[in-house]
DNA sequence: GTGCTGACACAGG
DNA sequence: ACCTGTGCCAGCA
């Protein structure tokens, strides 16, 4: 059995929450929770991520992680998750979220 | 105790 | 659009 850090379960359950198509910041999560910081949340992700929508908890600023941006692409274009697409042709450029329109707040819920 | 590192955020150039 | 520096918070050598 785990014994995930209390902090961690909270972390996790509200990656779980955001619904598909959505996304939420690290600085979002750490403020929705209301403690902690965004590199908490990062680190708590990086550790005990693998049974949530890791895909679904970007940077404020839309860009995807380092490493896994075709995963996580692939899953956005699955939930149709709002992207900003590459101009026509764009080789080797990664979209990245729309912010404005993909960011979850939390409050209105699935 | 001290210093570096990290799945971050923000401002400036 | 990209890179750099600074601030923040916790973990680790």
């Amino acid at each position: 059995m785990e014994e995930l850090p209390e902090y961690a379960e909270r972390v996790l359950e509200v990656v779980e929450l955001i619904p598909p198509g959505r996304v939420m910041t690290y600085g979002d999560i750490a403020e929705w929770l209301g403690e902690g910081g965004p590199r908490q949340v990062g680190r708590v992700l990086a550790l005990y991520g693998g049974g949530v929508p890791w895909w679904r908890v970007v940077r404020s600023d839309g860009t995807l992680l380092p490493g896994h941006e075709v995963r996580a692409v692939g899953r956005y274009r699955t939930e149709g998750t709002p992207l900003r697409e590459a101009p026509r042709g764009a080789t080797g450029h990664v979209p990245r979220i729309d912010m404005r329109r993909a960011r979850w707040d939390g409050m209105s819920t699935p």
